[in-house]
DNA sequence: CGGAGTTACTTGATGACATCAAACATCTGC
DNA sequence: GCAGATGTTTGATGTCATCAAGTAACTCCG
């Protein structure tokens, strides 16, 4: 109930503290990846490695061509983070999964965001409710028009 | 109130879907300032222009070596969306300042960021107020680590 | 004053990312 | 079984990132 007595923010201000905090979390993220040797494009790539993932398929998430890829993927597999394997079901497929040092990393880059935990650090557990829910109901919406 | 009665989201739940949020913002103003031939660099630098700012400012405010800063400048004042002016109190200063076209093109932008605006609006005024308050608490803390 | 040290900016070298165009192998559908 | 679509790589080119080194200007202190 806290919430409902507030001034309502312009929906600019809203956009900038938005804008303000994603960035601030870039800087996290990409500062616990070069900690590690990584850079922000190589993390984000192990970050997106659940399971086997095809290169076109990193392209897709990636937001970018197919032919980066290959040389992103070049790097973290000299690295033996990451490996090449062939497609059973597609010859001409390669899908790309993480090595256990890879999923390693990437753990430990998530845990080192000191910034971005500290911060969700001073909720408590009424407010990060509120928060998740808030958030996953922008999630679709921003998702969407991936193109 | 509807809040208080959801299941208390993992941190890393909430960091996770933090992130997803995050990125999906990125893209979108990756693709609007695409759509206007600007780099994501380059977009990111007119937005930090409201007023004049010193080379080295900039390069603190993208976290990056001063040197990078010369040459994405360069570009941009290629393109008249910026002008270097001497810094009347120091003469080894030079300011940057947007240009008329630089405040117009970086305002497009903005107002392009389809996706965002779209998520945004799905909220009504409580909820966006409630937002508000809680990322404005999280700002201070994710800020601060900045390094 | 005047030099030592710091700071602001640029240049040059190198590596990672990003695009596009083109080549190649493989799959798909008719 | 052939035409077209798809997945990956290579090569050319431009932008972003670093570091090291150089020049100019400022600051401080003896």
């Amino acid at each position: 109930m806290s919430a409902s007595t507030r001034p309502a923010p312009t929906k600019l201000e809203l956009l900038e503290l938005l804008a303000a905090i994603g960035t601030a979390q870039w800087r996290d993220f990409a500062a616990a990846a070069a900690h590690h040797g990584l850079t922000s494009t190589q993390a984000r790539v192990l970050a997106q490695l659940n399971g086997p993932l095809p290169m076109r398929g990193l392209a897709t998430l990636l937001v970018c061509d197919a032919s980066n890829v290959t040389g992103i993927v070049d790097r973290l597999e000299a690295r033996e983070l990451v490996r090449r394997e062939a497609d059973p079901s597609d010859r001409r497929v390669k899908n790309v999964v993480a090595t256990d040092a890879g999923r390693e990393i990437i753990r430990r880059v998530r845990e080192e965001m000191q910034a971005t935990h500290g911060a969700l650090d001073t909720l408590d557990e009424t407010e990060s409710a509120t928060l998740y829910a808030l958030l996953g109901r922008l999630r679709p919406t921003m998702e969407k028009d991936a193109r």
